[in-house]
DNA sequence: CTGACATGTCAACAAGTGTTGGCCTACACT
DNA sequence: AGTGTAGGCCAACACTTGTTGACATGTCAG
């Protein structure tokens, strides 16, 4: 055997993955079913089990991810909330992944635990760098903003938001993100 | 038949209906078996079928919904955002029929439809009445986040977002409502 | 009491689910 | 050549789903 060479069955095995985060990205967990994700594959159910032991753990393969949020060292303070705004567009456009995440976390509890670990992991150390006070916070109020863009835009697709081109988006949302980051705390008024 | 008191079946058939909400509301659609609704309501399944034609159906008739948006009228026009606010907060946790709808929409066709006509025909003339130009869009970007807000507090339990109280989240939303709502339209800049 | 009609229960169906074990095929190595 | 093994397919399992039709019970008018 040479392990040099990538095995033929990790072909299959990526196009499993493949065929997987498609699905569960348009059906969500329970609709996408391992049977069609086979048949979406062009391989048989069984070879589903014998590379992903079960579902759950094939939804977890699947649903590896990485935010890639942008090192944001370099952007001036005032800008940063656009950059991300801008960011979470690209992100989310060239990858399924996040919305088989999105679209499973609502009825799957183990889909849900992800998502909250990806933000606590990932968003949540960024935001604690350039905003140290209310870190959490603030770190959730940009996961409110930008996953209800990722709802409405990507998963209900109200007309309104879809409508909406890419400058538009960032130019409404950005300054939104921004105020969440390193906007006062408010509550004195 | 006396049709002046209601029948007895109005009220087996509200205790379904009411089931069916709880459990739209916590699993989603598919999760969410008439035999759980039927065992839940303490009656048959074949009754839920009587009652309501079949599965799809009695999600209709479980996700009648009224956002009941205040009357603006008497509000400050630059209090308008905190009072929306406040007001999602108060309908969320007083009705698990948003949640049903909310959980279910991002799996099923029939249940996106539905909220996206709830907030065509609710939440869209409401903002037209205050906010003539750029009414659809901004509308929009208000579903984004009061859903967004929604996603992550009930849906996801996002941990720093329910954290946070009543004001704070009103104090924090507020202004961003506010701004999607009455701020002047973004990028001349 | 007798019947009619609303209300409810029971058992079963057909279809679809995740999952399993046995069997086949092709290729690498000696 | 033969043989071991990884890759793949098929048929079946136990179970759950929505849905249906036949049958039982209650309630009230005559």
């Amino acid at each position: 055997m040479s392990t040099i060479k990538g095995r033929r069955s990790d072909a299959t095995k990526e196009a499993i993955l493949a065929a997987a985060r498609e699905l569960f990205a348009s059906d969500g967990y329970e609709r996408a079913t391992i049977r069609a994700i086979a048949a979406s594959a062009g391989i048989d159910p069984a070879m589903v089990m014998r590379y992903f032991e079960n579902k759950e753990k094939l939804f977890a393969a699947a649903a590896e991810f990485d935010l890639r949020i942008p090192d944001l060292a370099g952007t001036p303070l005032d800008q940063i909330g656009a950059r991300i705004a801008g960011h979470v567009l690209d992100r989310w456009d060239g990858d399924e992944t996040l919305m088989a995440l999105l679209r499973a976390a609502v009825t799957h509890q183990a889909a849900a635990d992800r998502m909250l670990e990806i933000f606590a992991t990932q968003l949540g150390p960024a935001v604690l760098a350039i905003a140290p006070d209310d870190a959490a916070t603030r770190a959730g109020l940009i996961a409110t903003q930008v996953l209800g863009l990722a709802l409405t835009r990507y998963v209900l697709r109200l007309p309104p938001v879809t409508a909406m081109d890419r400058d538009a988006v960032v130019a409404w949302i950005g300054p939104t993100l921004q105020n969440y980051l390193t906007g006062p705390r408010p509550g004195v008024d």
